[in-house]
Formats: structure tokens, sequence, C-alpha cells
DNA sequence: GTATTCGTTGAATCAATGC
DNA sequence: TGCATTGATTCAACGAATA
């Protein structure tokens, strides 16, 4: 786990069982292009964030703001930062699967200018999400408001791809049954979490929280999945890819961040099935023709239907159909058809009656969906 | 207060007692140009989002979505947005003071073009602010994160103007004595505030609320400063401009959102110096996840959970769902289901151990809770 | 008058499958 | 490739209507 491949390696044999699961050690765009095409499920990318800063930042007791200021963050221009971000966004393009998706994480100084590329290159955007961060640095000087979120972008492949992954479900029951909104809360990365040398010296200066990663590798992939970290700094990615059951693949070329990131991948205990189990949506359940209920004694050929509101009723006929009024067909068309709409959920539009009380025909194939399941 | 100004008349007078406080009628741009040089504090635009709709949407009771899909919000392509985007923005530019700044508000349609831009024209970002929606419309598909915040950009005219206004203090003092934050949030507009026509149909799709306006026209303003909204429609900037004493210019095209905008705009009281002091509600307690104790680590996958007798018993999954015997879902729906309950609050009924001792999960939400207190 | 229920609505790039 | 079929899918707030 974790191995570590030159770029050279790569090149010699560019078979998945060499570079999954590895740290491959070169330029991002020169490592992407030796990876083939349509290889990896999902991409996530933290790239430089082009701070520009000033001079040096003091807090208000005079200690030294520890700001981003390394050689990897500096770029001459605007135009030089996208020709940059052009570069490495084409040569992820091209290792996606068509129906892969991509996210991207960064602040004002550098995510309009990501948007706008991906939006030049033909990504389609899927959701901006905000990180709020807990715990963010102040604003020293009182100039400003207090920047205390980070800007993710989440963007699919292709404009009609429509099956890329999103457990939507999963997501719902683990947000108190709400949908998940696009305004995420968590803490910056500290505490033990954080890589420090022998010194107490952070080891990478925008290492990302784990919970982060993990919400997003939850969301939009599946237990087995390729993940790919373009700029791989301490392997947040690859350490909660690990935990989590998926493969990741990544790139980076300071050696001494994947010296850190290697060790810690090592240190990853992976999780169990039962834990890994994304509850799944009901679009995953085998699917149940009304007629089952019918041939099984369940609903009876002549036992009528209503809405929860008694306004329109139907009668079941012994073929599995429903006639009202002039109309007849499946339970969706003609529940479509007495609403006067194109559409309609029959399953969750007609009721029965039992002892007195309206109950929709969808609990009566929960009942033959559970049967089902017992026979497995 | 608010007249209506046709831009003929603009380009006949120049002079500020003409265009001060009144609704300029014409284009975007073309009214721009006949403003004088350096002649606002500060621009707030609300600019068309671009879009780009599919077909229909339907709720899942088969109602229609009231979409944008109004003429001004159509363009051919992006190239066809960067430059209608490029024209108003150096238009707003020439007439900004050189301590001037200027807000734009969007989605990610458009955001990322706009601050893209901005930085091409040598604006300087000063921050992005993340509008958070407390009713966002839904995702009815399913297949998204629901969409629920807008992003605001706040950017100087110059990289080195440092005298911007930013009342730090007031702020600060407004906000629990906390510096304010990167990230607002507010209900979207509607109730009385929603501009209707006879018929209860919203006059403008976009209306923005007046308290979104309020605070950035209370941070970044000072009383007697002139506010330039270059896409005026219902009128917000200019309501709340004037009942904050401040002196406003909007420009629109649209006689029947001019109209509106003047009769909304007439009937607002300025308000006196001491009313202006921002009153604080009560915050209710915010809402914590389940799924946040997982990512945070206070609970972890695999972990089990029992009730408080340990009669019945269930396991964490990483995505923050439990699962217990055939059962699978939400800490409530399998509270629910173990106990053959429809219902069931999963905070109180299920315990995990420390210690030897057994806790409701709800102590843990207390602790987040806690950590959470000072955000909102 | 008060509490409850029901219907409506908001800047939306909103489905998947089989023939 | 397009078309027809199946069937999956919503949260908070407001206001009118009802009890």
């Amino acid at each position: 786990m974790a191995s570590v491949l030159p770029l050279a390696a790569l090149r010699a044999e560019p078979r998945p069982d060499s570079w999954l699961n590895s740290i491959i050690k070169g330029d991002c765009v020169a490592a992407l292009e030796a990876l083939p095409d349509q290889s990896v499920d999902v991409i996530f990318a933290d790239p430089p964030y082009n701070l520009q800063l000033g001079g040096m930042l003091h807090r208000p007791d005079q200690s030294l703001v520890d700001a981003v200021d390394d050689e990897w963050d500096q770029f001459e221009s605007f135009q030089a930062y996208d020709a940059f971000t052009r570069a490495w966004l084409l040569a992820c393009r091209r290792v996606l699967k068509p129906n892969g998706t991509i996210w991207v994480i960064g602040s004002y100084h550098n995510i309009f200018r990501v948007g706008s590329m991906l939006q030049d290159l033909r990504f389609w955007l899927l959701n901006d999400i905000v990180w709020r961060k807990t715990n963010p640095m102040p604003n020293f000087k009182g100039r400003r408001f207090q920047n205390a979120h980070e800007t993710l972008i989440w963007a699919s492949r292709d404009p009609k791809a429509k099956s890329y992954t999103f457990n939507y479900d999963a997501l719902k029951a683990s947000n108190d049954d709400v949908q998940m909104r696009s305004d995420w809360l968590f803490p910056i990365c500290s505490g033990h979490e954080r890589l420090k040398d022998d010194d107490g010296k952070k080891i990478h200066p925008t290492q990302k929280p784990e919970a982060l990663l993990a919400r997003i590798i939850m969301a939009s992939t599946r237990p087995g999945d390729v993940i790919l970290d373009p700029f791989f700094g301490s392997g947040t990615t690859g350490a909660v890819a690990k935990r989590l059951g998926r493969n990741f693949v990544g790139i980076e070329r300071e050696q001494d961040y994947i010296d850190a990131a290697s060790a810690r991948i090592a240190a990853v205990e992976p999780l169990g099935k039962v834990e890994l189990t994304v509850l799944s949506g009901k679009k995953a359940e085998p699917r149940v023709a009304f007629n089952t209920l019918v041939e099984s004694g369940m609903v009876k050929p002549g036992q009528v239907l209503t809405d929860a509101k008694r306004r329109v009723s139907a009668i079941v006929r012994a073929d599995g159909t429903l006639v009202s009024g002039g109309e007849a067909g499946s339970i969706h068309r003609v529940g479509a058809k007495v609403q006067g709409f194109d559409t309609c959920n029959g399953w969750t539009f007609w009721y029965y009656e039992e002892e007195g009380v309206l109950k929709p025909i969808d609990t009566l194939r929960a009942i033959v969906r559970r049967d089902m399941a017992a026979l497995d």
C-alpha cells in the first residue's frame, strides 16, 4: 500500500497493478499523461491557490503568521496560472471515465479561474460547495470580513453524463433525513490529524481535514472506485480512500511530502464491509411489477383503489391493470390520467383500504421485496 | 424620491441633482456611460445569471417549478456572456471613485466568469461572501446537493486602494463582539417583502432580501454615500439605501420593474440615526447531523450503539447511518424500526459506552453545539 | 381567538432503461 | 439514435382555510 512509483517506472509498465494505490513521483501533467485513457472514477484536486501575498503578516501579539509562501504557489500572472490550470485539467479530462466527476477546492484567489476554465473545457458544473470552517484564521487587520470558508466545485466530465455516482440516499439518511446542502461545516485540520515533523513544524502548509475528504468520497464514489489526486501533498485523499475501501492514485513532486504521505497511508486500517455498506437508494432495489401483487393475492381483481384523499378511484383487473372512468392501463398511466398529468408514480399515488385505514400500495411492494430478499 | 429619468434626459443634464436617487431608464452600459467619472462610492450589481435551463421541472407532487426563463437571462455562449460582463464592469469601473468598491452576486452558473473578469480588469478581490439560505429550493431529482447558497464578490477598484469604507467595528459589535465572517445566513425574499401584482404573481423573479442589502450597505458605505445598482430590478438596493440614509442610482430597462421599484421606494421611511442600531434575534439551536459526529471522530464506524437498557444494538457505518438486524438508515429510522414504532428520536434513544458507562449520543451533540455556538 | 392542516412556492444548468 | 415506459423525487416558510 502506498508504494512510490517514479514516473519512468510508470511509463515502462503502465498497468493498473503498477500504479493503483501508489504515489507517482513527478510533474502533475507529465504523470497524468502516462496514465491510460478513462481509467479513474473521480478526481480530487487541491491545486496551488496563487495567493499573491504582499509582505509579512503579524498577529496583534506581534507573532508572525506562517503564511503559504512556497515556491510551488508562485505564478507570474493570471495568464500563467490559467495556462497551468488548463494543462492539468485537460490531462485530467482524458484519464477520467465518461461518467466520472471531478472535485476542485480553492479560495477566492484562484477558484474563479478554475471554475471558468472548467466551463471553457466543457466540464459540466454540478454544484459549488462551501466548506465553512468552524475555526478559521481571524482577519488581523480588520480591513475585510473574516475569510471563513473555501469553495469546492463538483463537475461531471460531460454535460450529458447522467449516471455519475451520487449516493443521495446515504447522504440524506446521514443528515437526519433531509437532503445534504451545498454548505458544509468542518473544522480545519489540526491536532493529532495534522502531520508534523520532529520539531513540531507542520509538514504541509495546506493539509485538508479527513472529514472533508470522507464526505466527498462517500458522496461521489463506490467501494472499489479509483480516486486520483494530482496534487497529493500530505496524502489526505489516499488515507481516506484506503480507510473507506477505495483505490487511490496520487501524484506529487516533492519527496518530503511523498515520504510523509507514504508513512501516513501505511498506518491506515481499512474499514470492514459492514461499516462500508452504503445505504442503497430505492433505485437499487429489485423492480416489482404491480401484477405480482395481484398474482400473489395481496390485491384482488375487482378491488377498488383510491388516492390518499379518496377523490378518485379505480378498479383492479385480473391482468394487473387498472380501469377508471374511460381510462385503462398501468397503475402509473391511469394515475397520471385521472390527475391530468403526463406522469405519475402509481406506487405512491394509489391506496387500498385495510380495516378502514387507507394505505399506499407501496407498502405491499415493500412486503414483496422483503419476502424476495429472504430467499437470497 | 425615486423619480424616473429617461436616458436622453440624463445626457442633456448630467448633474447629480438630476440623477441622484432616481432610476435611469435604459440599457445598463449606455446609462453608465452617461454618468460622470468617479461619481459613486459603492456599486451593487445583480447581473443575469445565465442559467441555461433544460426543460420543465416538476416537483414530486407534479406542480411546475416557475423557473427563471426570462429573455434577459438568455445568452448564446460563455463568450457572449463574458463580453457582456466585460462591458458593464468596465463601465462601472469608470464611474467608481478611486476608493470605491463593488459587490456582485451570482451563482455557480455565472460567478466564476464574473470573478475572473474582475481580476482581468484589475479590480482587487477583498472577499468572497456566501449567502447561506435558510429556506432554499430543494433538489427534486436527488441527483445533486441542494443548492443552498449564492456567492457575492466584494472588490476594490484598485489593488492599491487601502482607504475603502469598511465599518469593521460596527459589524463586530453587531455580531456578538466577534468579527463578521464570510458566510452569512438569511432567508430568501418572501412574504410581505416580496413584490406581487394584483393577481398575486411575483413581479420580479429574483428579488433579493432587504436584509442582505442592509448588511452590504452597513458594512461598506457611510451615510450620504452614493450607491449605484446597474441591474435595479425590483429596487431592493434603492429601498434599503433610502431607509439607511444613503443615496442611490438605479439603472433598469423594463418599465414594469421601474414602476414597481418606484412605488416601493416612495413608500420607504428613512430611519433616524438612533434607529440604525441592529437588533440581534434569539438564535434557535443549530441542527446537528449524526454524521457530523462520525466525521469528527466522536463516533467511529463499526462502533456499537445500544438503547438505555442494552436490549437492542446497532452498528455505526461510515456514512453516518446505522444497521441493526436487517434494518438500515438514519438513527431515527432504525430506532423506530427496532422498537416497532413509526417515529423515534434517535438522539435520545441510542447510547454509546464510555468507560463502562452508557451515555446518550445526545451528549455528544451538545458538545458539537457548544463548539458551533459562536458561528451563526 | 387559537391551534392545526393544507396548499403554495422559491435564480434549477434536476432520470434511467429498454426497444 | 430517438421514443416510450417505468417510476423516483422536496425543505422551509408563509398564508389561507379549517377546526
